[in-house]
DNA sequence: CTGTTAGCGCATTCAA
DNA sequence: TTGAATGCGCTAACAG
């Protein structure tokens, strides 16, 4: 496009300038010196059009304000929110956000643990991590003893709101669609539907839960499985809104009232479930939040000060979000709509 | 978290493996040396847990191995679908991506541009740039003489097979809710609206075509005015699919029946339409492909090699995808699906 | 084949 | 206050 230039450094600067290197580096990090020479330096710079080279900066001050969020797909719709508000709360902090999509692959991920050591970043996010280290922040479980600070949802406690929402709807025969056997999320989920039934002196009907993975697949093929064993149920409680996306999609297609015969709930609050008909119930995990608590977590570690030495643990309290799925109040206005182009 | 433990760097790796820091670099750097040292090297590499400095690395190279991505807003479904594009092709060729979302403000855009100066990455992609520098791939129209690569979409064309998709559906009464008066995107949409309409001799109704802001309130507000004073017609073009998702929302309020009375169509093609109900005809614009290529051809540049000297303008041609809310058909297999928690 | 050395661009200490 | 000099960690050119 154009042929390289020569790359404009502080030297250049320095001599258009008629001072040395030492006064042009004072002049830009704002250290005192009189108006006049400061002056001079900064016309210098824009007469060349100087800006410093990061990568010595970077070496110098052994920083790079970056930080690295580590994410297994950006397609997610809970991850784009997370992003964002980590993207955020890092940009209001004068640090950029290096983004690493893992493609849900573990070994990426431990391998974007490399770029901590290699100083890409100053500080990492991530959701899961297997070996700790320092200035690492994870958005998920971890063990109380794990030593990096670790941003937490109640999660089952989440799935209890859920499920006592159906409750309070008059709904008894609850069907419980669960994320993928064995993963922690599903662990937790479980303990919560288990937990709203013995609240409630519900009894725990097995053949009432299925598992699907986390997808709209997942979701509608359950959703066939369960309601060709147990066309009764009044209540669909889904391990996370994609699951019940695709359920509710299976549930329209056989024609049953929603939420007249049977009352939907998911969890995560993400924005498809504002525009699908109906409105998804959700639980809020509280993505963006957990993002952005995440980043200030971090970014105070990186820089130092007051933090203490031992790591901090935050939970985060979901909360229900009511909508069409669940009650027969319908909304006339549309809700969210910044999407733009 | 833990102390700040020194760093190890290539001399610590020298004196371990008792060799020069030139022999580590290169057995690092696969230069050609004896399987002995070779594996010497490689030995205290291991053991002293030893990892590159990478602001040292592009100090001396003169490169970061980063592109960085600069995108108005990373919630709006289209650039989630470009930015995991232009990460992925990224990653598959070594590359980090460093994400700037700018909230939609023109200064910040401004300021992105910056990044490149100050060597935060080789490479920057952008949607629009006002001044065009080198090491620069622009997705989104620019005049043909702008001396940076660019990669376009022929969204005119797109608008007319959205239209003519309608008339042959046998539509003739065409309402169109454009976005924002007066912006580029607006523009194109309105010339293949009216092209389409001239090819069909259609005649123009000035009193069918409406504008709003590219969100969901403004379709639906738009819906909202179009179809009081309008409640005649059989077909509505959005210029995106949000925008026609909040049309469907107003639609839907009025009970009209989509797509019996009324079909619809937008523009993107994205993840929402899939789900919505009816899902939604739409436009597909390639945003996952125009992010592939503006990666390609920016990654060929920093590369250097056999890139012209001139700078390369892409177009890629949308295509029609046509789904429930412009047909009578029906699927019965949900799409798409692929969002785990 | 390997060790030595000169910068990459900058911040900063030490003298002046 | 300012200039000169040092070194951050690494690559590559050069010498041995």
């Amino acid at each position: 496009v154009a042929t390289a230039e020569k790359r404009v450094t502080i030297v250049d600067v320095a001599r258009h300038a008629g001072v040395s290197i030492g006064t042009v580096s004072r002049v830009l990090n704002n250290a005192s010196c009189p108006a006049a020479t400061r002056e001079r330096v900064q016309d210098a710079v824009a007469a060349l059009n100087y800006v410093p080279n990061h990568a010595a900066q970077s070496l110098k001050r052994q920083t790079t304000e970056q930080i690295a969020l580590v994410i297994p797909d950006i397609a997610n719709p809970v991850y784009v929110a997370m992003s964002k508000a980590v993207q955020q709360t890092a940009k209001s902090r004068g640090y950029r956000l290096v983004l690493v999509s893992t493609d849900e692959n573990a070994s990426e991920e431990e391998h974007a643990l490399r770029s901590l050591e290699h100083r890409h970043a100053d500080g990492l996010i991530l959701k899961l991590v297997s070996r700790a280290r320092q200035k690492v922040c994870v958005i998920g479980y971890l063990p109380d003893d794990a030593p990096v600070d670790n941003v937490r949802v109640d999660s089952a406690s989440g799935a209890a709101m859920a499920v006592q929402h159906l409750i309070d709807q008059g709904r008894s025969r609850i069907g419980f669609i669960n994320g993928t056997a064995g993963t922690v999320p599903a662990a937790s989920r479980s303990r919560g539907f288990e937990r709203a039934l013995f609240d409630n002196r519900i009894p725990l009907d097995p053949g009432l839960v299925v598992h699907a993975d986390f997808t709209m697949t997942g979701g509608y093929q359950a959703a066939a499985r369960l309601l060709e064993a147990e066309p009764g149920i009044d209540a669909l409680f889904c391990a996370n809104d994609v699951i019940a996306l695709g359920a509710l999609r299976r549930l329209r297609e056989l024609g049953r009232d929603v939420p007249g015969e049977i009352a939907v709930v998911g969890m995560d609050d993400i924005e498809l479930g504002k525009v699908s008909t109906p409105t998804l119930t959700s639980v809020t995990l509280l993505a963006s939040e957990r993002g952005r608590i995440a980043a200030e977590l971090l970014l105070e570690r990186i820089k130092g000060g007051a933090t203490p030495d031992e790591p901090r643990k935050v939970t985060v309290m979901p909360r229900l979000i009511v909508r069409e799925s669940s009650t027969d109040y319908i909304r006339h206005r549309p809700e969210g709509g910044n999407v733009a182009h």
